[in-house]
DNA sequence: CTTCCGATTGAA
DNA sequence: TCAATCGGAAGG
């Protein structure tokens, strides 16, 4: 019997964010819209983040906007940032402990509904614009990844390999000299080198 | 209540 | 280098 399901699992997603995040690059985005339509954009760049990292939304303690982190892995968390664009986050580790992985970058397997500004070549490369082409927004946050929900996670393919680059964070004011931040080698999608 | 500012982006 | 744009969080 073929393996039928490449979906990733809240158990595979429950350990430290510093071992998840590298390991979802090379995995998929699947974006499941309510007319039957998809997007599936691989992951070639990710973030970790935890509570006892200032860098961290959660380094303050719990709150309204970022309870999502502090809950079970396997559920998701978007944030508006700058008031203008969305990000969007993968929960990782036991429940009750604040962490995330940030998806910065995906490459897309179609076409979006949203392409951005008609430029396609740059289309998902950067957490603002990932979530404007799969048209990810807050009604997303705190919602289990898993099938048949409107976004779930898959396994990175059995032949899949490629080498990654580790590198500081991006965009932080605390927090910044970090090296958790991951992307794939040679990857075009990648939204800094 | 007021003020501050961010895990961004692209234009100047 | 800088503005857009806004909700959450912090401070008074």
């Amino acid at each position: 019997m073929p393996q039928t399901s490449l979906s990733i699992s809240p158990t595979w997603l429950e350990r430290s964010v510093l071992e998840v995040a590298p390991d979802l690059i090379g995995c998929t985005i699947v974006r499941q819209f309510e007319d039957g339509r998809q997007l599936r954009g691989l992951i070639v760049e990710t973030e970790a983040y935890q509570e006892d990292d200032p860098g961290c939304h959660g380094y303050r303690g719990k709150t309204t906007r970022n309870a999502a982190i502090f809950g079970p892995a396997g559920l998701s968390y978007v944030y508006l940032i700058y008031g203008m664009y969305h990000c969007f986050n993968v929960v990782t580790d036991r429940d009750g402990f604040g962490s995330a992985v940030l998806v910065r970058a995906v490459e897309l397997d179609g076409e979006p509904r949203r392409s951005y500004k008609g430029k396609l070549a740059k289309v998902g490369a950067g957490p603002g614009k990932l979530c404007q082409a799969m048209e990810i927004d807050m009604q997303h946050n705190h919602q289990w990844l898993q099938p048949g929900a409107a976004i779930w996670l898959e396994a990175r393919s059995l032949d899949w390999q490629g080498e990654l680059v580790r590198s500081t964070r991006i965009g932080l004011s605390q927090g910044q000299d970090l090296p958790w931040r991951w992307y794939l080698r040679g990857a075009k999608g990648v939204s800094r080198l």
